[in-house]
RNA sequence: GCGGCUGUAGCUCAGCUGGUAGUAGCGCCAGAUUGUGGUUCUGGAUGUCGAGGGUUCGAAUCCCUCCAGCCGCCCCA
C-alpha cells in the first residue's frame, strides 16, 4: 500500500471543516485590518532563505527540503513565508504603492523534523506582514489582529508573550555581556547550555532544564541593555497594547529561531499543544528587505500562526450535514427528483439524492447522514404536485407543494 | 539527528508462558413480505497479525533489521 510519507497527512472531512472554519475567521479579520492575500511560490531559490532566515539557523541548516533543479539550481520547499512575501514585495516594487503594505498569506510549508505531536513535515501556516512602517503602532496592531484570529477561532485559555530582542545597535553588546555572564556560571549548566555559550548565547534563555533555571533567572536581561530607540519602541508598544485591553506578559527569554527578527517579538502559547506548545510566533524584521537586496528600506513586522496547532486546540466538528435527503421511488421520480434537487442547489440548500430506490434504505441514510429534511417523492406524490416532507428530527411528516417546500427548505 | 513506547479487521482492541486469527464492541453491507430512519433481531464482507529475515516440527506470539505512528530531547508554527 502506497501511503502519505513521513510527516504529511491528509485532511479528512469532518476536520476540514474545521480547517475551512478557522481560514474563513482569519480572512475576516484580515478584511477587517484592510490585509489582502499574498500568494507566492512554495518553490523558491535556496539562497532565498539562507539569506533571508539566517545560514547558521537550524531551519537552513539542517530542516530544509532542497535539491537541484534540473538546470543545477538549487531549490527549497519553502520552510516559512515571511522571506518569500519581502522577495515578492521587492520584486514587484511594492514600496511604490500607497501606504504601508498589508499581505497575508494561508499555505503549507516544509521542515524536516522529526515529526511529533503538533510538528508535522508538511504543515500549515496563516501569517501576515505589515511592511513600511517601523512605527510601534503597527506592532500593536497586528498584535491585536492576531488575538483577534484567536479568539474568534474558539482558542481559550492562551497567553501572549512579547518582548524586545534590540536591534543591530543593541544587541551585539548585550549577546557579549551575556555571554561573558554565562562563562563564569556555565559549569552549573547542563550540557546544552554549555555548548550555547559559544554558538548561541541566546537560547541559554530558552532552555527547558528545570535545575538551569535558577542560574538563568539571574542573568542580564535584554530589557536592561536596551537602546535609545528600541526601549521607547518598546514601551510605546506596551502602552497601546494597555490602552486596548490586549492582556500580554513580558518574557524578557522569549528567544526567536530566525535571524531576522529585531525589537518586538511576540509568541502565544497553550497547554494543550504538549511540548510544542506554540501556536503563534512573530516579530520585527526591519533590515530583512535590505538583506534580500532591496534598495530601499522596508521595515516590516510579520507572523504566522500554526494553523495545525490551532485547529487541534479548536476541537472536533461534526462536519457539515445536507439539509434535505431525496427519496425518489423509481426511475420517473429519480428524473423528476434530479431537477428538483438542481433548483434547490440554486436557492443555496444543500441537498443529497438516493440514487438507489429502496425507500428503507434512503431513508437510513439520510439519518445516517444526518439530513434535517427527507423528501418522499413516489409517483403519487408527483402526480399530485405534492411531496412527502419528514422532519428527521422530530419524525413529522406532512405533504408540501413546491413552493411550500421551498419556503421551509429555503430559509 | 538522539532517546522511550507502540504496530492484530474501516475504528477501538482481545489473543497468558510459541500450536496455526476473534461469537468482542462500534462501523459498513444485506435481510426481518408491499413506500419510511433513529431501537431490536438475523446474516455477511474485510486481515499476506506493519515489512523482511532468523530460531523452531510449528510464530501474531521469541530474536534481528527496516518502516511507520505516538511521546520526549532538539528546534519551532
Amino acid at each position: 500500500m502506497i501511503r502519505a510519507i513521513k510527516g504529511t497527512r491528509d485532511l479528512l472531512p469532518p476536520d476540514t471543516a474545521v480547517w475551512n472554519r478557522v481560514e474563513a475567521v482569519a480572512r475576516e479579520v484580515f478584511r477587517t485590518y484592510s490585509y489582502h492575500e499574498i500568494r507566492t511560490p512554495i518553490l523558491e531559490e535556496t539562497q532565498l532563505f539562507a539569506r533571508g532566515v539566517g545560514k547558521e539557523t537550524d531551519i537552513v541548516s539542517k530542516e530544509m527540503y532542497t535539491f537541484d533543479d534540473r538546470d543545477g539550481t538549487s531549490v527549497t520547499l519553502r520552510p516559512e513565508a515571511t522571506a518569500s512575501v519581502i522577495r515578492a514585495y521587492i520584486e514587484h516594487r511594492l514600496d511604490q504603492k500607497p501606504g504601508v503594505q498589508k499581505l497575508y498569506y494561508i499555505g503549507p510549508m516544509f521542515r524536516r523534523e522529526r515529526p511529533q505531536k503538533g510538528r508535522y513535515r508538511q504543515f500549515f501556516q496563516i501569517g501576515a506582514e505589515a511592511i513600511g512602517s517601523d512605527s510601534p503602532f503597527i506592532d500593536a496592531e497586528v498584535i491585536e489582529m492576531v488575538v483577534e484570529i484567536l479568539t474568534r477561532a474558539g482558542l481559550e485559555g492562551f497567553t501572549l508573550l512579547i518582548n524586545s530582542v534590540g536591534d543591530a545597535n543593541c544587541r551585539p553588546a548585550y549577546v557579549e555581556k551575556l555571554r561573558s555572564a554565562l562563562r563564569s556560571v556555565a559549569s552549573r549548566l547542563c550540557e546544552d547550555c554549555q555548548r550555547r555559550v559559544e554558538t548561541n548565547p541566546l537560547r541559554v534563555l530558552d532552555c527547558k532544564v528545570p535545575e538551569d533555571q535558577i542560574v538563568i533567572d539571574q542573568l542580564p536581561s535584554i530589557l536592561d541593555n536596551l537602546c535609545g530607540v528600541c526601549l521607547p519602541h518598546f514601551e510605546t508598544v506596551q502602552a497601546h497594547l494597555r490602552e486596548r485591553g490586549i492582556p500580554f506578559e513580558i518574557k524578557s527569554r522569549l528567544v526567536r529561531g530566525l535571524d531576522y527578527y529585531m525589537r518586538t517579538t511576540f509568541e502565544v502559547v497553550h497547554g494543550n499543544l504538549g511540548a510544542q506548545n506554540s501556536v503563534l510566533g512573530g516579530g520585527r524584521y526591519d533590515g530583512l528587505a535590505e538583506s534580500l537586496g532591496s534598495s530601499v528600506p522596508a521595515p516590516g513586522i510579520g507572523f504566522s500562526i500554526g494553523e495545525d496547532r490551532l485547529v487541534m486546540t479548536v476541537g472536533q466538528s461534526t462536519g457539515d450535514v445536507p439539509d434535505i435527503f431525496l427519496a425518489p421511488l423509481g426511475e420517473t421520480a429519480l428524473l423528476h427528483a434530479g431537477g428538483l434537487a438542481r433548483d434547490l442547489r440554486r436557492r443555496g440548500v444543500s441537498v443529497e439524492v438516493a440514487a438507489n430506490a429502496k425507500l428503507k434504505r434512503a431513508m437510513e441514510l439520510a439519518n445516517k447522514l444526518g439530513a434535517r429534511y427527507a423528501l418522499i417523492l413516489g409517483d403519487d406524490e408527483i402526480a399530485a404536485g405534492q411531496y412527502s416532507l419528514k422532519n428527521m428530527q422530530s419524525g413529522d411528516q406532512r405533504r408540501v407543494t413546491r413552493d411550500e417546500l421551498f419556503s421551509t427548505i429555503g430559509s
